[in-house]
This record gives structure tokens, C-alpha cells and sequence, in this order.
DNA sequence: CGAGGCGATGAATCAACTG
DNA sequence: GCAGTTGATTCATCGCCTC
């Protein structure tokens, strides 16, 4: 018997909870009806408050449909701080002793979090990196490409006993240890749900290959997951196919409609259809740069082709320069040549030892024998 | 002149600040006696042991308890904060309004750290994940590889023009944005430092290609980079080497002592290596109407978009015409379009040779080869 | 049926100068 | 300070259509 802080006393036993079901509540009033430590793991997806200003246009004139509704909206740090801790506060009594959190968010909200989970007692154990395979580019050229979004994943306390599968991400991850950072692609395609106008049911809708590495990591089967920002129920479609119930919270009706005809079609799936090995295409390539910044073509260095036709000098940021033409070793190979492409690694060759010149391309695999990709 | 928060009248000219060099002391004292708006660019990488003890001090220089309870926990965060925020509010100070603060962290402190920022006033740009290309493994096997660390990027404000060298990044990243994740190895081999036994001089010394990127990417040959934990000097190294002067702060001696011989080591680039691709922004103006009178599209010209869909003549005043529509290469570019702007210069084409279109910023930059800059 | 072109689009804190 | 003008700026993916 677990005694809840409205003085009521109240079985937290499995038969309790409103378990595989949808909540249409806000996510600290619906949390607050459920017992104490009675869930094993918690995965929220929760206002980014993005405070962003006018509209941006892409550079073909198009607008960018941006999130601007109003559940994202705050009056300030100070109340989205407010908003976090209230939540939190709550997530963490509902949490068995030995459960663990996720919490998802980008450099406008993702520090806050995290500072509230401390200061309510959290023990992080991981901050993840989703590493979005094709991001959203930065039209304006103003800042880098934001390229990821980060991930927190906390225990109830310093001496909780977690559950963390490390065999399973092991060889979910070609038979070495899973790292902190996963390259995935963003939720499109046909997993995008759309609304009856064809447009996409929900502004931030996340893959469920995403969820599924979560839950297959850190919870076991038939342990229940709390997700207090359900959306449009990717956490429960993926707990079904993995066989953990789940329990979901979410205040918008219209959403609440398109999780639940989503997780009742939803089918509990063989592993191996998601079980993903990472693919060679999403992982980072090598840059040409990379070898400029790590000083094995230090910038100054002087490149020709194989004939000795044309040279070039290396500058700081590893574009070519030649009389007064510059570009990337690709883009000034192909000038030169009159050529509309050109391999530039092939093409461009520096003198390693005396009259003898080698293609840098030999400088990129050295280079990756070094220091692996992955 | 510059009015300092002690009540003095101090130059801010670039003479009175201690050009590369290391001030041996504590950072908040040190970065107290330079004056206001006087640093481009702030690199930081601040302790971040909340309980190990021994590397944590309170603004004072007093040293912090390493305490192990909960409630101490808190107090240690209490402390870290306070220890931050004394550090950041004298960055600001010191930074120029269009300055901007790099600091890089863990999952320990980076959360604090961001709040902090946000707190202080700075606006904060991206944050950037160093995914190591080869970290040390997770011994025990009960959470994810540790294999990242994560670098804040702000501005002092949002009303801050901001140095970003977007074509340098574009360049070295093989002629696409550069990411907000950047694949670099940890710094070992030959770069890493030791010290007379062989022990590596520093435990946290971070690799050069990361501070090079950073100094490339976001100052100008010539800026002021202060680093107020300066450590082994891989700052002043890779300043010094990029042409940028620095100042280092630093309390340990036996740090100061390396820093002063590793960076008294390095040499800087020669001027033509240093140089990156220009912004295009940076580029003198011309007007299209110079372009008319000179003769290189004379008026009668048609001109038309990529695919033909619009086309318009050029008149004597080097206006556009289109079908009883007129205005300028922007204007009737937008208008037509239905978009609220628009770059006249690479929308609009002109026929060179039979069938073949060329925009007529091609024009332009002939106009620019041929005519020095003023 | 396959290759290739075209259009749409994704949690975005997205310009700078002149008058 | 505000308004108007000039002009710099995009990557990967998916679906649809044409050839």
C-alpha cells in the first residue's frame, strides 16, 4: 500500500494503473491520480520553447512551417523552469526506485532540464545524442546547421539499480559498445502521420526507431512506460510491438484521437525488422578539412596534379587557391580542367617525399586506418 | 575610454590589454583588472568535478568540501552555480557587444553551465557536440559509451552581429554547412603533452583541431581570444597559429610553465595560407544599373529566370520590365514569384550563347575581377 | 519497369544597410 | 528608431510524374 499526498491510501499494484491506456488530462494533474513508485521507466518529449521571432523563407521563397503553438509558449525562463520542476516533481514520486527517466530536447531547453533534474534529486546517467541523419539546413547561413538534438537519461537516485540492457545494444550496434551519440534519420516517409488535409498530424512527431533503441536499452518486457507528453503515441506504438505496456498523457483531444487509431493498428513486430545496423551512409564522412585542422596537410602545403600542370596552396579553412582562383580541392580541380566535376582526392597530389608525389587520398585512408570513423 | 565598474577611466585600446600572455592567477581576479568590451572571443573550459574535490573553488579562491550526502550534493551544486556565474558575469564584461563565448563541458556541469549563460543574459547560438572519434570504453558495461563532449556557443546578447565565417566552415566541410557535430579523435600521439616522468602534463587537455575550428569559424585574423582557464595553452598555441592574439589565464604554475614553452613553439601561418573564403556579404556593392551603363547588359536585353517561366527587358534606367509590371532585378523578381524578396542577381538569367542561360551574377563578378576593389 | 527530374519539407531562437 | 531597399542563402529524403 502506497500512501499518496492527498492522504489517500491506494494499491500500487499493476492492477491500479490505467495501463496501454490514453489520459486526456494535463500531465502533472493525470500524474498526480497515479500511485507512488509504480513505474519502471518515464519517456517525455516536452515543450522545447523555441521563442522564435518572424518568419524565415527559404532560399527558393518558400516559407518554413515553424512550431508555433501555443503549448509551446512561456512567459520566461523563469516559468518554463517552473512548468519543468512541477512535472518532474511529480514524475519522480510516480517512479519505482530503481526506474529511469528520458527526456528529450534541444540547446533552448535541453539545460534547463537538466539542471532541474538535479536539483529534484535525479542521477544522470547519460546524455545522448540523436545525430539527425537529414537535419533541417540553416537557410540564412548564420549559424552552424543544428544538426541533433540531445537526449537525458536520469535514475531516481544515485543508488537506484537500474535497468540497462548492455548485451542488447551491443549487438544492436554491430557487436560494439553503443555509444553516446546515434545517427538516425527524422521521422518521415510513411511513419509520418498525417491529418485528413494531408498535413503532418503533429509539428514534432519522433521516429520510432528512436523510442524502440530506448526502450529495448532500458526497460524489460512488460515493464510499464509513462510518456506525460504522449503527442501522437509513438511510445505507445513502439512499447506494443516491444511487449511493455504503457501509459500515456496528453492534453490535445486531436492528438489523443490519431495515438489511439495509430496504436490500435500498430502490431507487435519481429525484432529484426528494427534492429537496424547503422549504416555506412549515416555515419560521418571524412572532410577534406579534417586532415587541414589535424596538421597531415597543414595549411601552406603545396598541391599539383599528377603532371605537374597546375598547383595550389592549401589555405587555413582547406580551400585551394591559384592565381587568384579558389574553391574546394573538387570545385578548383574542375575549373582547371574545364571539367564540370572532379575527384578531387585523386586529382590532387602533395609531395611527401622528394619528387615524388602521392594522391591525398592516400592521406584520407591513412587517416582512417588511424582514427575509425565509428 | 571606457568606464570601468570600480569607478575608474581606463583606455579600452588594444594597448592596454596584456597581449599574449599568461596571467598567472585566479580567473575572476584576472579577468577584473581588463577592461570593458575588450575581448572578441572568450574559449572556456571550466571544471567541471562537482564531486571529486580538490579542483573546485569558490569565487574567493576558498576551496569547496569534496562532500558525498545528498544534501551536500546540493550544496555543491549551489556552489558550482555561484562559481559559475561569478566567471560568466565578469566574461560578459569584458566581451565586446558583438563578441562571442565558447565553453565546453560534460554532462556533469554542461547543463549548469547552459542555465547559467541563459541566466546572465548571453544568447546562446548552438550547441556543438565533439563526437570522439575514439573514446575510452565503458569498463563496466552499465550505461552508453561516454563518447562526446558538448561545446556552448553564445553571443552576448540577441541583438549581437556576431562573427561567423560561414564560407570558411562551408569550405572545410567538403562544400556543404558545416553540422553542429563534429567528429574529431581525443588529443594523444606527439600533440599530447607530457611532463618530466611521462605523465601526461594535463588530464584534460583538449585537442587542437577543436580550438582551430572554433578560432576559424568564429574570429578574424587579429582578434583578442581570452581563455580564463587556459590550462596547457592550447589556445594561445592555436591563436598564435591562426594569427590571432590571445591572453591566458591560468592559477596552476606548473601549467603556465608548459603553456609558456609549448606556445613560445609554435609558428604561425604565413599570410596566403591564413586567408579563408570571403563572405560574400563582405563583397563591395555593385549596383545593376553600374552593369547597364557600362554596357555589359545593355538596355533591350532580355532577361529571364532558370526555367523560363518569366521573362523581362532591361530599360535604359536598368529596371525590369514584364508585362506592364516594372521595377527593379529584386522587386519584379519577388513580385512575380509571389515571394516577399528576392535575389534578382541569381534569379535572373540572360542568353549568352544560344540556349544557354547564365546568371547575371556571373556578370557581376567579371564586373568585379576586372574592376579593382575602391 | 527503371531512371531521372521536379517539388515538397523537417522542433529554426536564420540579414544588413540606408535614409 | 523605424521603414524601405538590397541581396545572401539549403541538405537529404521521399513521393510523384515523365520519358
Amino acid at each position: 500500500m502506497v500512501k499518496m499526498d492527498r492522504g489517500l491510501l491506494m494499491p500500487a499494484s499493476r492492477e491500479a494503473l490505467p495501463l496501454d491506456r490514453i489520459l486526456r488530462d494535463d500531465c502533472v494533474r493525470a500524474m498526480a491520480l497515479l500511485p507512488d513508485k509504480s513505474i519502471d521507466c518515464i519517456f517525455a518529449d516536452p515543450p522545447y520553447n523555441l521563442q522564435l521571432g518572424g518568419d524565415l523563407h527559404r532560399p527558393d521563397g518558400t516559407m518554413v512551417d515553424a512550431v508555433d503553438d501555443d503549448w509551446d509558449k512561456f512567459e520566461s525562463y523563469y516559468t518554463y523552469d517552473r512548468f519543468t520542476r512541477a512535472w518532474l516533481r511529480e514524475a519522480r514520486r510516480v517512479l519505482k526506485d530503481d526506474g529511469t527517466i528520458w527526456v528529450i530536447g534541444s540547446y533552448h531547453n535541453i539545460f534547463r532540464v537538466g539542471t532541474s533534474l538535479q536539483d529534484e534529486g535525479y542521477w544522470l546517467l547519460n546524455d545522448i545524442i540523436w545525430r539527425k541523419a537529414n537535419p533541417m539546413p540553416n537557410f540564412k547561413g548564420t549559424r552552424f546547421t543544428n544538426a541533433h538534438e540531445t537526449l537525458i537519461w536520469a535514475a531516481k537516485s544515485e543508488e537506484s539499480r537500474y535497468t540497462f540492457n548492455y548485451q542488447a545494444m551491443k549487438a544492436l550496434n554491430e557487436d560494439v559498445q553503443m555509444r553516446s551519440d546515434w545517427s538516425l534519420p527524422l521521422c518521415g516517409g510513411a511513419e509520418r502521420l498525417k491529418d485528413d488535409d494531408g498535413n503532418k498530424a503533429h509539428p514534432t512527431q519522433k521516429p520510432e526507431a528512436l523510442i524502440y533503441r530506448i526502450l529495448l536499452a532500458t526497460t524489460k518486457p512488460g515493464d510499464v512506460v509513462l510518456d506525460p507528453f504522449f503527442g501522437t503515441g509513438t511510445t505507445g506504438a513502439v512499447a506494443k510491438r516491444l511487449g511493455r505496456r504503457w501509459i500515456g498523457i496528453e492534453r490535445e483531444a486531436k492528438y489523443v484521437r490519431v495515438a489511439r487509431e495509430r496504436i490500435a493498428a500498430a502490431l507487435p513486430l519481429d525484432e529484426s525488422a528494427m534492429t537496424v545496423m547503422p549504416s555506412r551512409r549515416s555515419a560521418p564522412r571524412v572532410a577534406f578539412g579534417t586532415l587541414v585542422e589535424a596538421g597531415l596537410v597543414p595549411p601552406g602545403t603545396m598541391l599539383s596534379d599528377a603532371r605537374r600542370r597546375w598547383a595550389a596552396v592549401v589555405r587555413a579553412d582547406s580551400s585551394l587557391m591559384h592565381e587568384g582562383q579558389s574553391g574546394s580541392i573538387h570545385k578548383l580541380g574542375a575549373a582547371l580542367q574545364g571539367a564540370p566535376s572532379c575527384n578531387g582526392w585523386t586529382f590532387w597530389h602533395m609531395e611527401r617525399a622528394p619528387g615524388q608525389l602521392e594522391p591525398i587520398d592516400t592521406v584520407r585512408q591513412a587517416w582512417l586506418a588511424q582514427a575509425p570513423a565509428s
